[in-house]
DNA sequence: GTCTATAGAGAGATAGAC
DNA sequence: GTCTATCTCTCTATAGAC
């Protein structure tokens, strides 16, 4: 699943994926017309399917080139052997650093996946599954080497992470100052050390 | 705005709002036909007519009497002459009380607010901004009082604990044995304190 | 208030010329 | 690979009988 080879794409397929990720990221996947796809690249709707066969099929390359970015970036320092916090705070910065990096994209793979059908669905289901676990493993560990509280469920504690940094995409403008390196950073310490002033 | 008086709806009408929570919840606001609705109530398409006038008017409904239950237990919350970190736990707890109770709707009112049409976009986003306020008021007004951490902006806190809990609806399953007293005692643990462990 | 019937718009997708 | 033209389907919504 993580190991999905990623051709790299004609230049025009390109051109459509960016246009599409746009707009799919805009209006959503369903109220987003091939119309609408065309209109941007100047092009008529039909010459679209010269590039891709269907509209899922856009929605699919979308969602596993971004489900695979996450993996490509994530699923390394998840091995490093390093102190569990500096792992994870290696994991939430690169984690924010590919939504970022990848604002539409990830976007739609975090809003529109429900508009894709099997067996794809499960694909992306599987996909997500794994990427969850490297961190809800990490911090699994964290809590039996004493270094984390024991006192809440390591799926509890992996879904509220996970969601408080999976909605910067609502919020996030590149024209900002705030680097994922910056954000990742204060997300972190948020997450590790709580809103308590400490000492 | 938060004032809205929300009338009491018909019987029927009450029908088609909960099966169209339940539909466009599940399948997203546009993937989901007045057809689909119809069929949940055993009723023709065109029945639905003598009760909304649109499609429009049925996600508005939803949205604006979930954006009034968010108010009406959170907004008195944030004026009780209570400790703050007491009442940003009442307040997050309720948040989530709301959020459980309501569970289809507000998955509608965190994913679907894109479909709605000016002049309600304005007023739904409005509606937000007011709310987020009583939150990241409460937490500026913990920063200058020193209970809370300084190094964050209050704005980037609010986002983050407002985006850890509004994921709720993805993954909480009601046959579960998690009330919303539980779920938020433990998330407020999270934000308060982090997730290293005292000591 | 619900029905049958259908208008009218817009969607995804295909055929075949160039 | 892009075009024109169009098929077919589904959608929201309306008209008018009961």
């Amino acid at each position: 699943m993580s190991n999905t080879n990623i051709k790299t794409l004609s230049p025009r397929k390109q051109e459509i994926l960016t246009a599409a990720q746009k707009l799919f990221s805009e209006k959503g996947f369903n109220a987003a017309s091939m119309r609408d796809v065309a209109k941007k690249l100047d092009i008529r709707p039909a010459s679209l399917y010269s590039h891709y066969n269907s509209k899922d099929d856009i929605l699919w390359e979308i969602a596993i080139r971004c489900a695979n970015e996450f993996h490509q970036k994530v699923d390394p320092i998840a091995k490093l052997d390093l102190p569990i916090e500096v792992r994870l705070e290696k994991m939430i910065t690169a984690h924010i650093y590919v939504i970022i990096k990848n604002i539409n994209a990830s976007a739609i793979f975090f809003q529109e996946w429900k508009h894709l059908n099997e067996p794809r669905l499960s694909e992306y289901a599987q996909s997500v599954a794994e990427y969850e676990a490297l961190f809800r493993n990490l911090i699994q560990e964290g809590i039996q080497e004493g270094i984390f509280r024991n006192d809440l469920r390591p799926g509890f504690i992996t879904a509220m992470i996970l969601s408080s940094v999976n909605w910067i995409h609502q919020w996030y403008k590149p024209e900002g100052n705030m680097t994922a390196e910056n954000i990742g950073k204060q997300a972190v310490r948020m997450i590790l050390e709580g809103l308590y002033k400490a000492g």
